[in-house]
RNA sequence: CGGGCCGUGGCGCAGCCUGGCUAGCGCGCUUGCUUGGGGUGCAAGAGGUCCCGGGUUCAAAUCCCGGCGGCCCGACCA
């Protein structure tokens, strides 16, 4: 295409709005513009861009033998009813009522959808396994849109749904499912992690989640670069780095003491002169209604996701002052296990075999010294924590390691939920009725391009990896005025096309400078310039990752440029 | 939802505190000349409901009240 013929608005300055740099480059090189929050009006460059994601992702997709559908984004609320999500997605979805006053709202994921289809029209267990997919556009109300096109409130996702007979045809939808994905961020050249994931309000057993480590990112990974192991640092487990000191030994009884002023772990710590890891925090959360004593080490944060799973509340809460009062007869700052009988008490793992910590005396300003848990007081041990720095694998000792990450794609086993919610039955081979297993997988397609240029862009602009660059090449005349440039780039320009390239050819009058910082903006990997050395039968080939010049033949270029992409 | 910042030609900003002439600067845009290997130089132009509404005042971009919108931090997040 011509460059002089197309509308890529490249901007000299960053946009006052846009703080990552995916969505300052964005907006500069002219890919997307936008049109309120969470919500952006995808240009030429953009679209060219993610049209050739999704094109990856098709062919990947349909390799595993799924099949492409198209379901619907607005859908009725008895569907969302019957599986119980209308309550459950609250204020994220998008709810809109008909000219009839019926409940309407617009799909921000698609289980309900595909479960209804399914229980429409399968039958039978001949008919499974099926995996059914879709690109599509999802409808989120996001509380805070945020960093351009990283969390947004239409955008597009793959999303893909199997139905199969049995736990072992779900694993084998699910494999399928992870190595495509590999092979599709492989293929859009990220580099990413595939980390254990919680299934959150998805509901199901397990889960993946596809990462791309970065700054910009909005969830932690937590990992080992010894034996591999990944998760999520809301589900990640791991040994935690020992206490600070010895405990005191001996069978010690517990101990009142005076602590005016010292509510917080650090405070009391200061004034016990013993450290945090000493201490025994201790949290009271409402769950289904009803109080919960959790105890941490002091140095230690509660795993809220850990603990929603394990007190099987995702809606729990902290308990209000009034409350803390009623049961405990003490303020917050003040509280510990001892002597308290009204409650479930749970303990992280890390307080199991201490002895004589520090711990609240259920009275304002006053706390207890030498509790021992199963001595003191008796607690259910769970692991309850959430993984910190200088932490140890779990499984070989190493030093883990935290880190941002973006997600760009989760797999889910879903289990029953749905069928058995929705009431999908497929008759077996004995000729008995029984609910369908199901898998849910997303991919996040804005994401991708994201994250790609979260990970690859320089001062100048983006650096994109070929197979999803909107174009492969720009061939860039320097001197218009001078005809023979004019026309070699021409030449070269056809012979690209001719050879399958995605080629542009930046016919623009405008000084070479303009046109090498444009291309450097936008992105393109490589950079045909045919100047001064084309009286010797020679141009220049760029590669806009390393800068690289090499002078080769006018007649070669195109074939050059092939050869470095394939 | 809590906290903070911000709305002034297309973009980046100044002016506002301390009200006062015709609202200014850089970039971009248009035209002409010039230049031609990393955002060329010169000249002439076009382009503004100062987010909206109300109030105070002789006078409001500026002060006050109320909205709307955007960004950031936190909470939330399949």
């Amino acid at each position: 295409m011509l460059w002089s013929k197309l509308f890529i608005p490249t901007l000299r300055e960053i946009p006052a709005e846009a703080e990552v740099p995916s969505h300052q480059l964005l907006l500069r090189a002219g890919y997307i513009r936008q049109l309120a929050a969470g919500i952006y009006s995808y240009l030429f460059l953009a679209q060219r861009s993610l049209l050739k994601i999704q094109q990856i992702v098709r062919q990947e997709m349909d390799a595993i033998g799924a099949q492409e559908v198209l379901l619907p984004a607005l859908h009725p609320a008895e569907i969302w009813q019957e599986s119980g999500r209308w309550d459950i997605m609250a204020e994220n979805m998008f709810r809109l009522k008909d000219r009839f006053q019926r409940d309407l709202c617009l799909g921000m994921t698609h289980e309900e959808i595909a479960a209804v289809l399914a229980r429409g029209e399968l039958r039978s267990y001949k008919q499974l396994p099926q995996i059914w997919y879709q690109i599509q556009t999802k409808f989120r109300d996001e509380a805070r849109p945020k960093s351009g096109l990283l969390r947004v409130r239409q955008f597009l996702m793959k999303d893909s749904y199997s139905f199969d007979l049995d736990q072992a045809g779900l694993d084998i939808a699910y494999e399928k499912h992870y190595q495509a994905y590999r092979r599709i961020f492989n293929r859009c050249g990220l580099e990413y992690m595939a980390v254990e994931a919680l299934s959150g309000a998805m509901g199901g057993s397990q889960s993946h989640e596809f990462m791309v480590a970065s700054e910009a990112g909005e969830d932690s990974v937590v990992f080992c670069q010894a034996c591999g192991y990944s998760a999520n640092l809301q589900k990640a487990v791991s040994q935690p780095a020992l206490p600070s000191i010895d405990d005191p030994p001996g069978d010690l009884k517990p101990e009142p003491f005076h602590t005016p002023g010292r509510k917080t772990i650090s405070e009391v710590a200061g004034f016990t002169a013993l450290p945090e890891t000493s201490q025994m925090k201790s949290l009271v959360l409402m769950a289904d209604g009803k109080p919960v004593l959790v105890l941490l080490r002091g140095d230690h944060q509660l795993s809220e996701p850990k603990f929603a799973a394990i007190s099987g509340d995702p809606e729990f809460r902290p308990a209000h002052p009034e409350e803390i009062r009623e049961y405990f007869g003490a303020s917050a700052g003040s509280l510990g296990p001892v002597g308290i009988k009204n409650m479930t008490i749970l303990a992280d793992r890390a307080l199991a075999g201490r002895h004589n910590m520090i711990a609240g005396a259920n009275r304002d300003d006053y706390h207890l010294r030498n509790v021992t848990l199963g001595e003191d007081f008796e607690a259910e041990l769970h692991d309850l924590r959430q993984v910190a720095p200088r932490d140890e694998c779990l499984h070989c000792g190493r030093e883990l390691e935290i880190r941002k990450a973006m997600e760009i794609g989760h797999i889910f086993k879903l289990g029953y939920k749905y069928s058995e919610s929705m009431g999908l039955r497929v008759l077996n081979a004995e000729g008995k009725e029984i609910p369908p297993i199901m898998g849910s997988y997303g991919i996040g397609i804005e994401r991708i391009l994201s994250a790609a240029i979260e990970l690859y862009h320089d001062r100048d602009g983006m650096i994109l990896p070929p197979a999803i660059a909107p174009f492969s090449v720009v061939v860039t005349p320097a001197n218009n005025a001078d005809a023979a440039q004019m026309s070699a780039a021409h030449d070269i320009y056809t012979k690209c096309l001719a050879l399958g390239l995605d080629a542009l050819l930046d016919d623009r009058d405008e000084r070479p400078g303009v046109k090498f910082k444009d291309a450097d903006l936008i992105g393109v990997p490589y950079r045909i310039t045919v100047g001064k050395k084309l009286a010797g039968g020679l141009v220049e080939l760029v590669e806009r990752k390393t800068r690289k010049t090499t002078d080769v033949a006018a007649a070669e270029a195109a074939a050059s440029v092939v050869q470095l992409i394939s």
